[in-house]
DNA sequence: CAACAATACTCTGCTCGCCGATATATATCG
DNA sequence: CGATATATATCGGCGAGCAGAGTATTGTTG
């Protein structure tokens, strides 16, 4: 499958964790991302209908919790393996880079653990 | 730095090896994707002028090989940085995904040594 | 030697994911 | 009662990349 943008990739990661509602991956994007990345509604919901389409992540019912409607969803079996190659494919380019770098004598900044 | 697309983090890996030119990155772009990634000219040159503009790639002289232009690149410090905190953002992402798959379950295609 | 592939750079129209902003509705807090 | 937070939805526009065609030269091959 083609390139994953950073949005997309931070949804479903959040969703490998198990079922959250939309508003809620707003947050989980950003601690996942140190603060960086903060999802843009529009991308949020634009993501998760296309997500759906592609059957990486479906609906996972609806709850009104306080008189607000919060729509569910989950983690696919294929949206995990798509995550999965996503994954290597990241590590991989990565690795390549740094070989790179480091031959360059570039230093990158820790993951931090 | 907005996020980076893979054409162009590949192209900025290729030049942290050295002097290129244009028309060698698709073939180096090739070779580091493991030929996952053909680079279109269009892609490549425009990515080119745009790397320029923000100083992350400096152009590095022209010679005229059996008569056809070469027009050579080198990465700049600046580009070498930036080429840093993008993998830097792309180890951390990997390894937040990573966890919450193995969490799930889920394995990871080996990056090949 | 004419046709074709390969090298090397240029340009244009289009798509797709994301951004920025606005809208609607309800609950809570000061 | 007004402001803020939660929660979902929609719309215009942008920028990087894609697809494809164009120009020019050299090397190959039938």
């Amino acid at each position: 499958m083609a390139e994953m943008r950073e949005p997309t990739f931070l949804i479903l990661t959040a969703l490998a964790e198990g079922r959250k509602h939309g508003y809620a991956l707003i947050a989980e994007a950003s601690a996942l991302s140190g603060g960086r990345v903060t999802l843009k509604v529009g991308t949020l919901y634009a993501a998760l209908e296309r997500l759906q389409e592609q059957e990486l992540v479906a609906a996972a019912g609806e709850e009104v919790i306080d008189g607000r409607l919060r729509r569910y969803y989950k983690l696919t079996d294929a949206g995990a393996h798509e995550l999965a190659d996503e994954v290597a494919r990241l590590e991989r380019n990565a690795q390549q880079a740094r070989r790179r770098l480091h031959g360059r004598g570039v230093a990158i900044a820790g993951a931090g653990a």
